[in-house]
DNA sequence: TCTGGGGTCCTAGGACCC
DNA sequence: TCTGGGGTCCTAGGACCC
């Protein structure tokens, strides 16, 4: 069995745990240069004010209503998360922290479950002051409608969710779009074939299913029909990117600025990775125009390069998303907002060494021989070789392959090489 | 006037190799 | 000169989540 720990509407639930005379009343938590309402408590949600909604469309109700604002602090709500987690983790066998206000907690073998369920919830709320929902069910997915439940009905914030005809009962009441992994794409196109509700969502042929929503699809229905599909990871892999990126507060048109955004954000990726201890292989860099602006172009630029070696040097990724930013701004264009990803990451201290280089004549002039002798020298052994030259299909470039290596000695090879 | 940020997974199709 | 198919890698884009 699986239980889902859900914290009630979290930012604005850590918002009030440092000013609990906000207890009872409506907040609202805004996304960055506060465009967009990102979390709601109860009272803000029966005012009517959607998750995701731009400010400016509910003005009237915020005003009206005297609801509480408050802009983004996510070092408060990370504080508050490691919190709930570790406590979670101190009380259930294995847990999966899923996001920042969610983890699973894998309950095979516990007895009195909803017992079990209640005093974790108690203690969280006692400890933290944040309340939390428990829903607890055969796989994720059920777990998530459990939690659904548990929500929606007030039981005490707990809901086990057992027994076929149950749990057909929960399904039927489930519209589609409320199911974990179908988002409104897929709610769209299923509602057109009057796919209503997750009962009628499991009827379906299992070869339709996959047809039309891929294995991911198929997945969820199985997982729906009591079949487990996707299991607790309690050692989540590490990253494969990493993004940071923000919309401008209006919009931006001089390259000056742009390179100042994309500067800040080349550097915190850099900061990211080496808080991960890891190194990315290519940087890329995001630039979007405003898609609201429907007289403008509309410019989705997206574009990577190699890096010559992994690395998480701040000054090479500021560099190369700088050389990015150029090829890809236009000017008279304005833009909306900019980013950094760093991708095809891998741990420090296992690095695949490839020496690339762009042509031939560079190749010449910085010696790779040399530097070849020199690696080998530093690592003491005579190990790299150069295997052959060839055109690196995924970026385009002249290539000298060599050796693979996998070493911990990443700092000496830096230095060496660069 | 004002519309979030940070991720993951899957697939189709092209390029390339043998 | 023309012709083939399987396997794999890679990219772009779509869909989703919180």
């Amino acid at each position: 069995m699986i239980a889902l720990a859900d914290c009630n509407n979290f930012y604005a639930s850590c918002e009030r745990v440092f000013n609990p005379g906000l207890n009872n009343k409506p907040i609202v938590v805004l996304s960055n240069n506060d465009g967009c309402i990102i979390a709601r408590s109860n009272e803000a949600k029966d005012l009517g004010i959607k998750m995701g909604e731009p400010v400016f469309k509910v003005k009237h109700i915020i005003k009206e209503n005297n609801v509480y604002v408050f802009s983004t602090n996510f070092a408060l709500y990370g504080d508050m998360s490691s919190r709930v987690m570790s406590l979670l983790d101190s009380m259930s066998p294995e847990i999966e922290i899923y996001s920042i206000d969610e983890a699973f907690m894998n309950f095979n073998g516990i007895k009195n479950q909803l017992r079990v369920a209640n005093h974790i919830r108690r203690t969280i709320k006692k400890s933290t002051g944040i309340p939390i929902s428990i829903g607890i069910a055969k796989t994720k997915t059920l777990s998530k409608v459990a939690n659904y439940i548990a929500k929606k009905q007030m039981k005490r914030g707990l809901c086990l969710l057992t027994g076929h005809n149950n749990i057909l009962k929960a399904l039927k009441c489930l519209p589609v779009s409320k199911i974990w992994g179908i988002g409104s794409r897929y709610s769209r196109i299923l509602n057109g074939y009057n796919i209503k509700t997750a009962y009628d969502f499991i009827q379906l042929n299992e070869e339709w299913v996959l047809k039309k929503m891929t294995i991911m699809g198929l997945r969820i229905q199985k997982e729906l029909k009591e079949i487990p599909c996707f299991s607790i990871d309690t050692n989540p892999s590490p990253k494969k990117n990493i993004c940071t990126s923000r919309s401008f507060d209006g919009t931006v048109g001089s390259i000056q600025l742009m390179q100042e955004a994309i500067t800040t954000h080349a550097v915190r990726c850099a900061e990211k990775l080496r808080s991960e201890q890891s190194c990315a292989r290519y940087v890329s860099v995001i630039l979007k125009t405003n898609p609201f602006d429907t007289l403008g172009e509309y410019y989705n630029g997206y574009k990577s390069i190699a890096l010559s070696i992994p690395t998480n040097d701040t000054i090479e990724i500021v560099h190369k998303a700088n050389i990015l930013l150029k090829s890809m701004y236009k000017k008279g264009l304005t833009y909306k907002k900019a980013g950094v990803i760093v991708g095809d990451i891998i741990s420090e201290n296992q690095v695949q060494l490839d020496l690339f280089d762009t042509d031939e004549d560079h190749i010449k002039r910085k010696n790779l021989y040399g530097t070849l002798d020199r690696l080998n020298q530093k690592l003491g052994r005579d190990k790299i070789q150069i295997l052959g030259q060839g055109t690196n299909k995924r970026w385009g470039i002249k290539q000298e392959r060599v050796t693979p290596c996998y070493t911990t000695q990443w700092d000496q090879l830096l230095k060496v090489h660069c």
